[in-house]
DNA sequence: CCAAAAGTGTTCGAACTACACCCATGT
DNA sequence: ACATGGGTGTAGTTCGAACACTTTTGG
């Protein structure tokens, strides 16, 4: 391969991932404790350098199937962080993921090799690096996400109920809604399938599951349809 | 400075700008006709390799200012592209701008100088790499972001007209709007101060010179206002 | 006097908000 | 029987969409 671009400087490029989990009305973001110099024993994002003939999306796709354990999750750029001094090992431009994952998908061993876990988006501890902002990002681009896709059951089980739902966007929102008015509006999309079967963890009465239909949705895209919520 | 990661590979990395302007109800980008391998003579975006001591958002500005002249644009960050064979040189991770420029302020002689020329973003001519993504990437950023921000006046001279104003959100949202909800939602926000110049060019009666006032804009912000069109 | 663009109000319907009560069930 | 969360409908308001005519003035 031709060297056109000889007399100009590389640089390491890595990207981070902001893993997102729902659970129990509460939005959480797997960090870890870094393992490795610098700033090792901090809390960190999950993150990897870029290889050699890897794209960039490629190595955030590799990085989320290490440490989640699963392929093909939802996921989306945050942007590229650039700061001369963002890393004091030596100078790494980054380029962040958010990602949306089914907290119950997921088993604690990988947790445990990786030394990570689940913490609450609201409870945040420093993380290094710029990586505080680039969760603050990342929220701010899953808000604007979801509010015009239905992602959000990317954070959910396969099956969920209504309250469920609802939470969740209240999480991610991080406002209240009126429940009818949700429900109202959720229902008359008509994107999602109602089943026989009822949760009873959350109450005594129990609540109907519901599954998020992705045919009816793409066909109703088809037709001039947005989601908008 | 310790070498960390010295194991791990480095990678070029540039910034291309897509350089909006607009001019008689028609929004365009700044393109060039490149003068150096690959691909001499096709057209392209600004762009630049990042240097040394460099941040990604200085060597954006930096750019922008080579090639308008002009410092402190407004400009933001579109998102990474990183696919392995996206250069046809060699491998180079790209990071994208948008900047929002007033044609007007511009010497044709820089134009000249770097052999680039305005064209109109409905007629995009074949752009190398992956540059024409990036367009269209960096349309749907503008088109976000000016439903949110009153950016759009960094596209007009200093004084402009309503119907001058409205011209340019419907080459931007690429859609006719109604005359006078326009005017009226406009006038009802409070952020223009209205001149008793007019001016003539366009009309024979003549339209009614406006300017953003930035301080009752940054004002109303405090009181909780949001800007939305 | 005519062409060409600037400027101006009102009405209608859709969509959002607010709001309170009954239901089902496990203990 | 009661406590707990699930489920339902309506009225009021706001906001955006549609729409047509008058004004100004240079040629």
């Amino acid at each position: 391969m031709a060297a056109y671009y000889q007399e100009e400087v590389k640089f390491y490029v890595s990207v981070d991932c902001i893993i997102f989990g729902f659970d129990k009305n509460e939005l959480y973001v797997l960090l870890y404790k870094r393992t490795f110099e610098p700033l090792k024993g901090h809390w960190s994002l999950m993150g990897g350098f870029i290889k050699s003939g890897e794209s960039v999306n490629d190595a955030a796709s590799r990085v989320l199937t290490e440490c989640t354990g699963i392929k093909d999750l939802f996921m989306e750029q945050v942007g590229a962080y650039g700061d001369v001094t963002r890393d004091i090992g030596e100078r790494v431009i980054s380029i962040a993921y958010f990602a949306l994952v089914n907290m119950n998908d997921f088993n604690t061993e990988l947790l445990k090799l990786h030394n990570a876990s689940w913490i609450k988006v609201n409870k945040l501890p420093p993380l290094i690096f710029d990586h505080n902002k680039m969760v603050i990002d990342a929220m701010a681009a899953l808000k604007r996400k979801a509010a015009i896709c239905p992602v959000g059951f990317n954070l959910l089980p396969e099956k969920f109920t209504l309250p469920q739902l609802q939470c969740l966007y209240e999480a991610i929102y991080q406002t209240r809604l009126d429940k009818r008015n949700f429900r109202k509006k959720l229902i008359s999309m008509d994107i999602l399938e109602k089943l026989d079967e009822k949760d009873k963890e959350g109450s005594r009465r129990g609540a109907f599951y519901y599954m998020f239909n992705e045919e009816k949705y793409s066909h109703l895209l088809d037709s001039g349809f947005y989601f908008s919520l």
